[in-house]
DNA sequence: GCCTATCTTTTTTTT
DNA sequence: AAAGATAGGC
């Protein structure tokens, strides 16, 4: 087959170039993924054995797309190459070489979660206030400076402040507990394979052959630790392709350093370089409005993104009274659009800057019946009963993950509390060295003369419950231990005589956990627990299978990679869209823009963006001012729908209000229609329907005179001068006031 | 030791 | 709004 015809000019050339290093910039909707699928067949055709080639990708579920469309070019051979995320390829390579590095092959991998977990007991232990500093914070720093690839010793001799100082004691002890407990974090996926081949260079030679050609999808978005890795791994053939977009960066929080992609020129010589700039995705329209936008950002690498796509429509922008009313007119839109465009509900995405965005939108599409799937959120793995079972069969193939042990260790509650722990934490501590440790502490309980006898029961029992599965694990398959296991906590039957609606969904949950590991041990011949593990703590967002015909929510992060026909980019507010906490910084407003950019293109034939004038956030009502920008792209493009009455752009410059003003001349010009607004019941909470000098009824005071207002959203407080009682102070929240 | 009521805090994105 | 931390009662 010759599958150099199916390409344009510039992608059949890097397709081409098989030897030596090559850098694709590649613009949005580009065909990206193209040039990589056929870069990997091509290699294929040309005798490269498909086992030589690893690809990393963002997601697994970019690389299980990429190994498909890669058999489909080349058929079997396909199925032998190395496709993976960074973090899953490399667990796999540590889990084999595991000896080098003085860990067991069955490590546990920590998420967020556990690690945090982890930073709060050191601080604990060490009394650093957590008042003070927040495990959160310290956790970020520790994970920041591994990122960075600055070992303890350094974080320590370059600490300059109280946080740096208490930063540097934390992650000295934390990587003493990670290593104690058989466990490794998310960044230590990257870290310890660079120590790896860095100490062991015949290891990392071994893999100089093993993996002879190396494709890097997203490249703008690797850190400081993966760009090392790459160079590692590519410094004796330099088969390099990486694949990225300046554009996109969007995980500079993560440690991601857009110079990764600026600098690749100057860390390999003599790269070939192409630019893909025919966009196959957006109208003509889309593309300009992404134009708008990203040209305000400075250095970037220049590009020109065009396309032979038909104009197509407005971007519209529509303004809603609040959220509540953002999910209503978005409804309505899908609606409409969907009947007018031929289109099912899996062509639409909705995308917001935070999850908790998803609530309002969630409510109006219920309503409205129409079904939606939600990617990420809080995810199934990560709820409590579920991880609670998971820390059980963490601990059941790895004893020294004390996290997961000190999870479960009272979990049923069995009697052994705190100061339990806590003794028995003293005693592991006196064990000699090599066998210190709290399961092996465990083992020892008689010993411990400070407990009482309850407590030596209740650990003997959970002890010999714990070695019965780890015996199980040679006779049942991962599904089988798991049902028998939570079968004898009567997890199940717990949740189900409970019977309140919380614990009912757990019982779901749990339930559904069982059938995910039926399943995985159905599809995986040599599915080991350990396997299925490793998979569930490596499972991103963007991972979740989507299947039905439903309408997909996700952050404008999860969107990366991905288009839809139809896209609505909610919450376009300056503080969430722009996000910034007190003063923005403009290094962070780009990264915002970069976000925003991504969100636009991943529109094929219709965007529409929108904004509220009143939001819940964190359960206060703010007040939010439209995203700068939306100002920033050009009002030909625009239509717009909703009140735009008295609109507070306020912050700033007065002319962008102008500017608004003089948009919704033209524009009442151009789209007579506007929807009228929804007529909402109980609208007293309002604040703006509670003035100074109105009268209010109370539920038990009767009527009174307002004389003073505070406050904002939950806090709001009025004075109010009653009939019959005189003088009150009232939360708005529990008055209850109604006009009078 | 355990449970509940109350108070507090909350950067946002994710492997 | 929601989750986490803390204090106090049993």
């Amino acid at each position: 087959m010759d599958i150099l015809s199916q390409l344009n000019d510039v992608q059949r050339a890097a397709v081409s170039a098989l030897d030596g290093p090559v850098m694709v910039v590649a613009g949005a909707g580009s065909g990206k993924t193209r040039v990589l699928t056929y870069r990997v067949a091509n290699l294929i055709l040309h005798n490269v054995k498909p086992y030589e080639i690893l690809a990393l990708t963002f997601t697994n579920k970019a690389a299980h797309e990429m190994k498909g469309r890669i058999e489909r070019l080349v058929g079997q051979a396909a199925s032998q190459v190395w496709a993976g995320t960074f973090h899953s390829i490399f667990a796999r390579i540590l889990r084999h070489e595991s000896e080098h590095i003085g860990f067991d092959r069955n490590f546990t991998i920590y998420d967020t979660e556990d690690s945090r977990a982890a930073v709060k007991r050191i601080m604990d232990n060490h009394n650093i206030s957590s008042q003070r500093f927040t495990a959160r914070a310290i956790h970020a720093r520790i994970s920041s400076a591994k990122n960075h690839l600055v070992t303890p010793e350094q974080y320590a001799h370059l600490a300059k402040d109280p946080t740096e100082e208490a930063t540097a004691v934390v992650y000295q002890e934390y990587v003493r507990t990670l290593r104690a407990n058989n466990a490794m974090d998310f960044d230590d996926l990257l870290l310890k394979p660079i120590e790896l081949f860095q100490h062991h260079p015949n290891v990392l030679e071994k893999y100089h052959y093993r993996f002879r050609y190396l494709l890097v999808d997203e490249y703008q978005d690797t850190n400081r630790a993966q760009y090392m890795m790459i160079r590692l791994l590519a410094q004796k053939f330099k088969n390099v392709c990486v694949v990225g977009d300046d554009a996109q960066s969007i995980y500079s929080f993560r440690g991601a350093d857009i110079k990764n992609i600026l600098d690749f020129e100057k860390d390999y010589p003599g790269c070939k370089i192409y630019r893909l700039e025919q966009n196959y995705r957006s109208t003509k329209t889309i593309l300009a409005a992404a134009d708008n936008v990203i040209k305000n950002n400075k250095g970037q690498i220049r590009k020109t993104l065009w396309t032979a796509n038909p104009q197509g429509d407005h971007v519209t922008m529509i303004e809603a009274e609040d959220d509540k009313d953002e999910g209503m007119r978005i409804v309505n839109h899908i609606r409409r659009e969907c009947t007018a465009r031929k289109l099912d509900l899996k062509d639409v995405a909705i995308l917001y800057r935070t999850n908790s965005q998803s609530r309002s939108l969630e409510d109006a599409l219920r309503r409205s019946a129409i079904s939606y799937v939600i990617i990420g959120g809080v995810e199934f793995y990560k709820r409590k009963e579920i991880k609670d079972v998971l820390s059980y069969l963490r601990v059941v193939v790895n004893p020294r993950d004390e996290e997961s042990l000190l999870r479960i260790i009272n979990y049923p509650v069995r009697g052994i509390g705190d100061t339990s722990i806590a003794r028995i934490v003293a005693y592991a501590k006196t064990m000699s060295p090599e066998r210190r440790s709290l399961f092996g502490a465990l083992g020892d309980i008689q010993q411990i003369t400070a407990l009482n006898d309850r407590a030596k029961n209740a650990i003997t029992q959970f002890v010999a419950f714990i070695t019965k599965y780890r015996t199980l694990r040679s006779e049942l398959s991962a599904a089988e231990l798991t049902h028998a296991l939570v079968g004898e906590l009567e997890l199940l039957k717990k949740f189900k005589d409970e019977a309140t609606p919380e614990s009912l969904a757990r019982w779901e949950n749990v339930q559904e956990l069982l059938s995910a590991l039926t399943e995985y041990c159905a599809d995986n011949a040599e599915g080991t627990l350990e396997s299925f593990l490793e998979e569930v703590s490596l499972l991103s967002d963007a991972d979740q299978k989507v299947d039905g015909n439903a309408v997909t929510l996700m952050t404008l992060h999860g969107a990366k990679g991905l288009e839809f026909p139809l896209v609505f980019i909610t919450g376009a507010e300056d503080g969430l869209l722009p996000m910034y906490q007190s003063s923005p910084d403009p290094a962070e407003v780009e990264e915002e823009r970069r976000l925003f950019y991504v969100g636009i293109t991943r529109a094929m034939q219709k965007l529409f963006i929108t904004h509220t004038r009143a939001r819940y956030r964190n359960g206060e009502l703010t007040f939010p001012v439209l995203s700068r920008f939306v100002l920033e792209i050009d009002e030909q493009l625009i239509e717009k729908e909703g009140p735009m009455l008295h609109h507070h752009a306020a912050t700033g410059a007065a002319n962008r209000q102008q500017n608004f003003a003089k948009r919704r001349e033209t524009q009442s010009v151009r789209s007579p229609h506007i929807d009228p607004l929804p007529d909402y019941e109980n609208e007293s909470q309002e604040p703006q329907s509670l003035r100074v000098g109105t009268f209010v009824v109370h539920e038990s005071f009767g009527r009174g005179k307002v004389i003073q207002l505070a406050g904002r959203g939950d806090a709001a407080k009025a004075v109010v001068l009653f009939d019959s009682v005189g003088r009150k102070n009232l939360m708005l929240k529990f008055a209850n006031l109604r006009g009078a």
